[in-house]
DNA sequence: CATGAATGAGAGTTCATTCAT
DNA sequence: TATGAATGAACTCTCATTCAT
């Protein structure tokens, strides 16, 4: 009996999803240029060949993740939208940030790790950049109101972030992450008169 | 008629230094695996081969780096001399920093790269480690006084450190960085009862 | 649609055979460092690179070929098996030394070069050592009976073996095998009293 | 004061040995392919560019090492002068073998083992070629006397010591040369009537 | 659709040889 | 004459990619 065309569809999407998901693991955590195509084939329990019936190179495999990978970001910020109030704006943005931490530090890793390898990203260069680029002017204008500008305030929001990332992916589990991100609300989303 | 000895000595010299220069900058600004013997070779305007009369391998041009990196860290953290004043010495980190930054920013883009490629780190992972445990220490400790002790300020200081950096090598020259150097010294390094 | 698991084993086998058969050869001919991996390849008249699937590294390929001497030795040994009568067994032993000559020179010439070449014997050294310290214990054994011993005509018979191999390779087939396996028989294998 | 000519060309004689003692020690013990121009050079006390002052090239001290070898052997063989009577002529040529092969053990070594190494052997071997004819002719002829012709007999003494040369190079010092030559001769330098 | 044998370009490395001094 | 820095061809080995089945 014939499968019908969405059954192979969705048989396509799972083996698609156990590929990137091995690659996602191994690029992250081996680093792109040390990961084979054999070895995230083993992972993914697939055979190497078939691997090109689904991504036609490496490079594209990254790709997608990264695609993915900025998916997800896009819903993560919808999910916590964006309230007018500058304070509460900013707590979304940080509980975005250390939730994607939590659920997904493989995105993030990587992202780290490409973003700063100039070599490999030279194809996703444009996805990158463009990436950062939306970030850092939503941080830059996060704590502009009114007359009220501070753009240095949301790009050191936006530094902190990075900078407590990059620990996490030195140090583990053992960096008090959950520390920082109470220490951050208290220095960033609190009212100016309410600090003592 | 033979060169004399100083003769030698000085061209060997100036081939070991265009050869690590030519290296620093690639694997900062390509990578490290993405960087080859031949690339670098042809950086530095020599032959590949010559490369191995001065460095056995490839990983050791990056040890190289390193110990120089680290070497130049030293240098600068003697002349920022550490004052017994909590304000005055964290300031003289962050000035540090930024010097470095300023002056060398490819020493500082490898380390950040290098310290992301878990690969590479396999090998140099016993110099980096030390460097950045030493790093933290230092931060940690740095608002503790007395009875009142805030290793999470330190890691926070850290972690903002790190993220500029990072943006830097990410942003270029248009990243503020000389505004984010005040505002952090106003952040970290000025009296609690002075800010207003 | 995919080979079946005997069909890829059937592969393997016939390029693990033609790998090797190709090695055997130009080692023994050419000898082990003047042989490139890329004249073993094209040989076998397969790519350079099929190799590594077979064997991860030149020497191990000279270790496959050691082990199946080394097989076949054992196997030859066998059969001409070995009788209580001293003049029988020493027969039996230059019998199959020459059987071994006649039909896989080859692997008695790789042997030879191999026991020679320091460098490469290095790592080899344990096969060859126990190869060698086997055949000479049987040979010095070989002529101990009763009270009577002569350690050193079992030496000379190996010594004389040795040689005529080593003839046989300088010089090939007009080097007069058969008439000197005759010879030795009658010098070494015959009852003293019915010599005249 | 300028130096005589003759001063000069002794002075170059002298670096000439110096370099080939080099390289005869590091060719026979560490093999030809295994043996850099560099560590000749150092051996030799000199530096690597001198040697292509007096050798044109590697090959050429191999080339060079052969002439004095061959040198050498026709020396001894004079020396220990053919006598007429076959027996003594016999003793003339192993008495010549076992003191070439304590006193200048390497040459032998080095003979035996490039012998085998046709790679390298290629362009010395119309020398080795005719040499060992020379030798093989000598021996095939030894037993030669009247009408009574006994080719093969010659054949196994030549055989013989090869063998035993091929154990030394394999087993040194604890190879009992010593008692192996007072068998060689009585087995083939005493007359028939006279063996019990 | 699925396999892994097979390819070949390119990597890091070595070393005989050349050459400016 | 003497040095060793410099070259480049050739080596061993890796791995993304292709393809017959």
């Amino acid at each position: 009996m014939p499968r019908r065309p969405e059954q192979f569809e969705e048989l396509r999407e799972k083996s698609r999803e156990k590929i990137l998901s091995a690659a996602l693991d191994l690029f992250a955590n081996k680093g792109y240029d040390a990961t084979s195509i054999e070895s995230i084939a083993k992972a993914a329990g697939i055979s190497k060949g078939l691997i090109y019936n689904y991504y036609e190179s490496k490079k594209s495999m990254l790709v997608a993740i990264f695609e993915d990978a900025m998916a997800l970001g896009e819903r993560l910020i919808k999910k916590h939208k964006s309230s007018t109030d500058v304070n509460e704006r900013a707590q979304g943005i940080i509980d975005t940030y250390f939730e994607l931490l939590d659920q997904h530090p493989e995105y993030l890793k990587l992202l780290m790790v490409i973003s700063l390898q100039p070599g490999v990203m030279e194809d996703t260069k444009e996805m990158t950049r463009e990436m950062f680029k939306r970030n850092q002017e939503m941080m830059g204008s996060m704590f502009n109101k009114g007359k009220h500008k501070d753009t240095i305030k949301g790009l050191m929001l936006d530094a902190l972030l990075d900078g407590i990332l990059l620990n996490y992916i030195r140090y583990g589990k053992q960096y008090p992450v959950e520390e920082l991100r109470k220490r951050m609300i208290k220095d960033y989303c609190t009212p100016e008169k309410s600090r003592k």
